[in-house]
DNA sequence: AGACTGAGTTCGAAATCCGAACTCAGTAGT
DNA sequence: ACTACTGAGTTCGGATTTCGAACTCAGTCT
């Protein structure tokens, strides 16, 4: 029952996940987008709410702008100022951010999350699951199977 | 001034996620898993597949270890020698790498994965959802909103 | 004028990361 | 017996990142 089959994928130099984690693998980025999530969108209430350092805050939010997953918009003039949103991209991360509350929630001894991932239309809390198009059905991590090119134990 | 009173703030919300973030959440641990799910075990293979640094893993997979994501097994007594497993935990990090693959292959750029996911029984490559208990409905990121504990936006 | 805002920069110290070479126990070949 | 090889690490010095704290800069508020 344990033994789900998930992932086989082909070492590819380069492969989109290498990638991906490149950019989004490391101690605050995903912390950002949650952060995003929240409605969190100034430098300064980033910098208070994670506790990041700024200069850290600076070349990471940057380098998610660069990635497309922030971007960097003027919201006032007068002094001029920016905020950060999230992109579609950025909102696209959101079943990763779910997939790890949940292992927390879980996994992890420290339990005491005060944040919550809900349904916005009603409020209840969310499940993640897979949706297969064709069967229109959802199902769970052990219906999935992954087709590459070399086959292992 | 700055009289916020700096501090590393009350570690309140989402705790879970940041501690797990503090495990996972670098450029390596992800990929040992994922290099796990495809069925490495030993050190000089992950160092190899992954080109991570040796010192690097040896700290990496300790880590891991101790926070139960892989347990490190005998499997050989003259010399006696140890590979590293994923656990249960381990495995239930799948969804969460899933998430991270799927996103690759729409956001990234540098796209050329040769793996898919497919739903085992009817082999069509599968989408990721939220899925809503009470209102029984899948939905996409767009619906998704956090709950905090100081009232969120 | 003086204090405050918000989005950053600049600084030096501390922690991490890296590749390359080394260790250590045992095995295989000649 | 000598050498080479394996696998799981450790040790080394140097390069890169991260950090907190303080500073900047334009404009605003009192």
């Amino acid at each position: 029952m344990y033994l789900r089959g998930v992932m086989n994928q082909q070492v590819q130099p380069g492969a989109a996940i290498e990638d991906t984690l490149r950019v989004v693998g490391d101690r605050w980025s995903i912390l950002l987008v949650r952060a995003g999530l929240r409605g969190i969108r100034r430098f300064d209430d980033f910098c208070d709410d994670l506790g990041i350092a700024r200069p850290v805050l600076t070349e990471r939010l940057r380098r998610l702008v660069k990635f497309g997953i922030f971007e960097r918009v003027k919201y006032q003039d007068k002094p001029v100022r920016y905020e950060y949103r999230l992109t579609e991209a950025g909102l696209a991360l959101s079943p990763a951010l779910v997939a790890l509350v949940r292992w927390s929630e879980e996994y992890s001894q420290e339990v005491s999350s005060e944040t919550t991932l809900v349904h916005a239309p009603c409020g209840t809390e969310l499940e993640q699951a897979f949706w297969c198009r064709s069967c229109q059905t959802t199902f769970g991590p052990h219906a999935v199977k992954g087709v590459g090119v070399n086959g292992e134990s």
